[in-house]
DNA sequence: GGCAGGCGGTCTCTATTCAATACCTGTGTT
DNA sequence: AACACAGGTATTGAATAGAGACCGCCTGCC
């Protein structure tokens, strides 16, 4: 069954999946694609370019603190997996448009269900940051 | 509207949201969560405590190429972030076990959706991966 | 003509991070 | 005693991220 409802835990018969067939690390989809996506721009870009397809610049002014360079470099691991497209166009200085291919949509619908739930637990995890550091290192000496 | 059905494009309303509110990224979900959800082994080793509480061996044994290094710093920041618990129990051996928390399990409907789209959509992504490779830039020179 | 400035990047350099290795403490085993 | 295993830490070197300068091209602008 490859596709499971997503509601009960899924993600342990996969893991067992992975596991049995030796883990290959070309094989495992999350080591190839949640890396990408946790490329800590790459899914900022394909947020941003979720709404409508932008430019360069624009891309560059829409996420602030991300550098050209990494932009570069970003924008180009996107377009080799094939989540975004890139569109030179011709016009007097030469623009080029960045645009979200059928597959990099088809990313959204998860990744928004991540996001939501990073925003939902957001707090939560802040507290759990702060109660860490100050401390709290919550290693509860259970009983065996 | 913070819960929006995730089917249309909330993120493109997220992501003019986040840029309005000055872009913190202390605020931004996505900076401070899908940057650990993208760190290589944490979501990995989420996937691995989602099936059963996992002793820090057994972990490395389940995901062989990590380093011990990795995995006690990548449960560290799991367990900063409040997704996993550390229990020691003083057994002859002391021995320590991991478990989600119910936060990191509120977690595993999201990262499900995200890993099934991952499985779904990785034979296309490395049919572009090897297409770009192969020198097919991909650089469409549209006309305007 | 000469200068400023935007676009779409690349180049260089440094700081951070990854990852492998070695080591440590404590217990049990042979 | 020597060794292995558990659960790590310390150390070191390699890879990577990130900031920022720079470049070629073009467009005004004075």
């Amino acid at each position: 069954m490859p596709v499971a409802p997503p509601q009960k835990t899924p993600l342990a018969t996969q893991f067992d999946e992975w596991q049995a067939r030796g883990f290959d690390a070309n094989a495992c989809p999350v080591r190839n694609v949640l890396d990408r996506i946790g490329d800590k721009w790459t899914s900022l870009l394909i947020v941003a370019l979720a709404a409508k397809p932008r430019r360069f610049s624009e891309l560059h002014r829409a996420v602030p603190d991300i550098s050209k360079r990494m932009l570069t470099q970003s924008l180009r691991d996107l377009q080799r997996d094939g989540l975004v497209t890139r569109h030179v166009f011709p016009t007097k200085p030469p623009s080029v448009e960045y645009r979200l291919s059928p597959l990099g949509q088809s990313a959204l619908g998860p990744l928004a269900g991540l996001i939501d739930w990073a925003e939902r637990s957001f707090a939560e995890i802040k507290a759990a940051r702060a109660a860490f550091d100050a401390g709290d290192t919550s290693e509860q000496m259970s009983a065996a």
